[in-house]
DNA sequence: ACTTTTTACTTTACATCGTTAAGTTAACGG
DNA sequence: CCGTTAACTTAACGATGTAAAGTAAAAAGT
C-alpha cells in the first residue's frame, strides 16, 4: 500500500527522519553500533527504502557529520564576544573541549574516523566562511590577534598557528574519548589537562610578557 | 589431513604467522579491510582454525596492538641518548611523530581506535616500564627535567606535563592522518606543525629565559 | 474512460562478515 | 587393536550493506 506522490517537503521530512533516527542510535551506542536495518526499523520503512533518500551508508553518515560540523560552529560562536581576542581564543578552547566531552560519538565521527568519499557531492557552502566552519572562525581570531602582533615572530602565519592551538586541544580531547577508561596511566582529570594545553599553548605562542 | 600433534614452538609459530598475515593486510589496506576470512586464506588455513589460536578478532587485534606499542618504545629508546633531557623531549618528539606518519594504521589501532575489552586478561608487562612502555619513557623524561626545576610552577606534576607533551604532539599527528587529504583549508607542511608544536610547548612549559 | 507511465515503496536475494556446532582424520596412549 | 585426543575442516547461523526485481496506487496521456 504505497501512498501517493510526494511533495518535496515532504520528501525532506522523511529524509529528515531518517537521520534523526541514524543519529539516535549512534549517539547512544556509536557509529560501529549504527546498521541500516535498524536504523529503517526505528522510522518504520524497509532497508532499502533508505537508498531512496540516501546513495549509501557513507553518505548519510556524511550528512549527519556536515550537520553537527554546523552545530558545532554554532556552538562555539555562542559565546560572549568578549572584545580581546585572546580571551576568546581561551573561550573558544573551553567550548570545544566541552562539546568533544558532551557528545563523544560526534566528535569521533567527526575528527576521528578516516572519511572514504569526495568532498565536492556534499555540502560545500561552509568551507572559509567563519559563521558555518568552526576552523574559519578560529583562524579569524588568530588573525585578528596577529594583527596586534602578540604572537612570536617565530611561530609563523596565522594558519600555522589556528593549526597549532587546534591540533593541541584536539589532543586532550581525542586521547579523553579512547582512553577515558584505561588505567595503566594515571590521567590527570580532563578540565586540568585542557586548562594546561590552553595555557601551555597561549604561553607559548605569544611574545613573552 | 590434519597432521601430528605439536609442539608448543609450532603452536606459536603458526600463532605467529596469523598475525604476520593479519598485519600484512592491516597495514596495507586499514583495520577496517581486515577480514578473518581473508587472514586465514593468507595463512593457507580455513576460518575456523584462526579462533583455535585467538579468542576473536578483537584479541588478535588487541595481540598485533599490544606487539606495536612494544616495537613504538623501542623505537623512542633507539634515539641517541643526549644528555639533556629537554633534548631528549625534542627528539622523542620527533621520533614519534615520524612513526605516526610511517605507519598510520598502526597508529589509528593504537591511538584513535576505541577497544570495548578488558585490560586484565592481555600483556600487563609493560605498564610503567620505561622499557615497554613509551609513555613511562616519557614520564621518565619529564621527571628527570622536573629534578632540574625547569618546568613553570603552575604547569603541575610529572604527569600532568607529560600527558601535555603527549596530547600536543597526538593531536597534529591524528589530525595529519584524518585529514591529510582535506583540501578545504590549507594545511601547512606537517613537519612544520610537529616542529612549531613541539617549540610551542615547551615554551610555554619552561620557565621564561 | 481506459491505458500507460511514474512514484513510492517492499520483497527477495546476493555476497560478505564474525562466529559456533558438528564433523573428519591422523597420531597417540592404553 | 581400540579408544581418545589434537588439529583442523565443512556446514551453518545470524547479521551486515546493498542491488534487482517486484507491487500497487496515483498521475499522465490519449
Amino acid at each position: 500500500m504505497p501512498p501517493k506522490t510526494k511533495t518535496p517537503e515532504q520528501r525532506s521530512a522523511l529524509q529528515q527522519l531518517i537521520l534523526d533516527a541514524a543519529r539516535e542510535l549512534f549517539v547512544a551506542r556509536g557509529i560501529e553500533a549504527v546498521s541500516m536495518r535498524e536504523i529503517a526499523k526505528r522510522v518504520g520503512y524497509s532497508p532499502t527504502t533508505l537508498y531512496l533518500y540516501f546513495q549509501d551508508k557513507q553518505h548519510l553518515l556524511q550528512t549527519l557529520c556536515d550537520h553537527d560540523f554546523l552545530t558545532l560552529a554554532h556552538e562555539l560562536r555562542a559565546l560572549e564576544q568578549e572584545d580581546n581576542p585572546l580571551a576568546q581564543i581561551k573561550a573558544l578552547c573551553q567550548s570545544y573541549s566541552r562539546y568533544a566531552q558532551l557528545y563523544p560519538n560526534q566528535y569521533r565521527l567527526m575528527f576521528m574516523t578516516p572519511k572514504f568519499n569526495i568532498s565536492k557531492d556534499t555540502t560545500t557552502l561552509r568551507h572559509g566562511n567563519p559563521e558555518q566552519d568552526a576552523y574559519a572562525y578560529l583562524l579569524a581570531m588568530v588573525e585578528s590577534a596577529h594583527q596586534q602582533q602578540v604572537f612570536r615572530p617565530e611561530a609563523g602565519d596565522s594558519n600555522l598557528i589556528a593549526q597549532t592551538l587546534w591540533a593541541g586541544i584536539h589532543g586532550v580531547c581525542s586521547l579523553q574519548i579512547i582512553f577515558a577508561e584505561d588505567d595503566w596511566l594515571d590521567w590527570q582529570a580532563y578540565e586540568a589537562r585542557v586548562h594546561l594545553m590552553q595555557q601551555t599553548l597561549l604561553a607559548g605562542l605569544l611574545k613573552p610578557a
